[in-house]
RNA sequence: GUGGCUAUGGUGUAAUGGUAACACUAGAGGUUGUGGUCCUCUCGUCUCGGGUUCGAUUCCCGAUAGUCACCCCA
């Protein structure tokens, strides 16, 4: 009866707690044990950003929101309905980056970094924001880490970009990848493949499901990707724009396909391929996984952009980049198995009974650390018993335990946590034992 | 933004128109200062708000979130 009464009591004490406050949509927390992947993932890919000459750079997340409509431009999705944006109390309207390269290339303007020796070479990682309706793998705060070549028009700077890109996967152990790659000339070449392409799909309109119709005005490359069956069949037969790219850009790409072939790196020609900012000219590319159904999703993609920096305010400059989403890589980690051993090791264990211990616990704590041995305590805890249970949780070699009797006596009981075998030294001493018995 | 599906302890899963079962994890303990096995106990506003009902976690509606497709991309 009065536990019955108590199980009350403690409903209501319940009800009036105050409801908690929810993750704002599509964010994310990442707990411990992700991180460690998350290292994993971004230490290897600075590694090989610094081998190849990289330098790292950081810009805000915050930016002018004019910086995005001229940059990504006004007219893409991502601009138009996707970002994040606001009026500050001084008037400014700012946007949150919803992509990394605008705010490299003001920051290239900024600092008059076309005077520095050419090319430049920089590489950056950090939280973007777009508002869309989230799905697995797709937040409205998500990672990209990414880098760029300013100053260099050469295709052989194009294969640089996608060999490393490649390269990053490979060290990281996602290795059933593959490049999709494709031209999209420039400017001038790209409007007369749109307008040729436009009249083909107009003659077969009857052909096209609703989508495609609705589509064909507004972004007629997007037609070539429709998974609609008819459509598909209809997009065999389309003029392709690799075949009408002006004689410089079809140069071009050439020798972009000649140098991966010359690194061995494998691609696919995808004509299909088109990206969603405007910045983009020439070689376009992604980097696309083979899932476990079969199917294939992007974790990065990039290409070149030569007409950007001139767009933003500084000299006609020639820019290519790549980037992925940290999200994308560290969950493909994550689906393949691949553990980084989150036990968290310490090779001594400090276990303290009593307030007296407990003080010189803290002292002891500080001297081992300093000596560069890990070392685990559970200073809140008071039953010796779960402070061994923890001393094997952490997979600890010994137990080092000071007890009323022992903090007196300035000694230390040593616990071999393997063997059981206990030993007590002096307390001065005991740095010096634990360094000779952990190298053994 | 449009449409479909889902929503149960920290996690992963059950069952049910009469207040919830199991596994793992975590915490406390299994007599006085000793771990890994074992045992016991503890941890659920059944997402929220309405409605139907004598009664709803279970049915209906709405909100929110997640998820899938479109769209777009990382």
């Amino acid at each position: 009866m009065p536990r019955v009464k108590k199980q009350l009591e403690v409903k209501k004490k319940r009800r009036k707690k105050t409801s908690p406050i929810q993750i704002v949509k599509g964010m994310k927390d990442i707990l411990p044990p992700e991180q460690l992947l998350w290292d994993y993932v971004l230490e290897n890919s600075r590694k090989l950003c610094q081998d190849f000459g990289f330098g790292r750079i950081e810009t805000p997340i915050l930016e002018r929101t004019e910086l995005f409509q001229r940059g990504v431009g006004d007219n893409t999705d991502i601009v138009e309905k996707e970002m994040f944006s606001f009026e500050t109390q001084g008037k400014d309207k700012l946007s949150m980056r919803p992509e990394g390269t605008a705010g490299l290339v003001r920051a290239y303007i900024e600092n008059g970094m076309s005077r520095w020796s050419q090319p430049v070479k920089l590489y950056y990682e950090g939280p973007m924001f777009r508002y869309e309706k989230p799905q697995a793998g797709r937040y409205r705060q998500f990672h990209q880490f990414g880098f760029e070549i300013f100053g260099d028009e050469d295709a052989a700077i194009d294969s640089q970009v996608i060999y490393l890109a490649w390269k990053i996967f490979q060290k990281l152990g996602i290795k059933d990848i593959n490049i999709q790659i494709n031209s999209i000339g420039c400017v001038e070449c790209r409007s007369a493949y749109k307008k040729l392409l436009q009249d083909y799909y107009e003659m077969k309109i009857n052909k096209l499901c609703m989508d495609c119709k609705r589509r064909l005005d507004s972004n007629p490359l997007r037609l070539l990707d429709c998974k609609e069956e008819k459509c598909m069949q209809v997009a065999t037969s389309a003029p392709q724009i690799i075949d009408h790219l002006c004689v410089p850009c079809h140069d071009h790409f050439k020798n972009v396909l000649e140098f991966l072939d010359e690194i061995e790196i494998t691609y696919v020609l995808n004509s299909r391929l088109v990206r969603g900012l405007d910045y983009y000219s020439k070689t376009v590319f992604e980097v696309w996984e083979n899932n476990s159904e079969g199917g294939q999703s992007s974790l990065g993609g990039g290409g070149r952009y030569d007409s950007l920096v001139e767009m933003l305010g500084g000299e006609e400059t020639p820019a290519v980049g790549f980037s992925f989403g940290v999200e994308r890589v560290v969950e493909s980690l994550f689906s393949k198995g691949i553990q980084l051993n989150y036990s968290i090791k310490k090779e001594v264990f400090l276990v303290q009974l009593g307030d007296k211990a407990r003080k010189k616990i803290l002292r002891l704590f500080d001297k081992l650390v300093d000596s560069n041995i890990t070392v685990g305590e559970s200073l809140g805890r008071g039953s010796i018993k779960s402070q061994l249970r923890m001393a094997n949780k952490f997979n600890s070699k010994f137990a080092l335990i000071i007890g009323q009797k022992e903090a007196l006596d300035n000694t230390v009981i040593v616990r071999d946590m393997e063997s059981g075998m206990q030993e007590v030294v002096v307390m001065d001493s005991i740095v010096k034992e634990m360094k000779k018995r952990l190298k053994g």
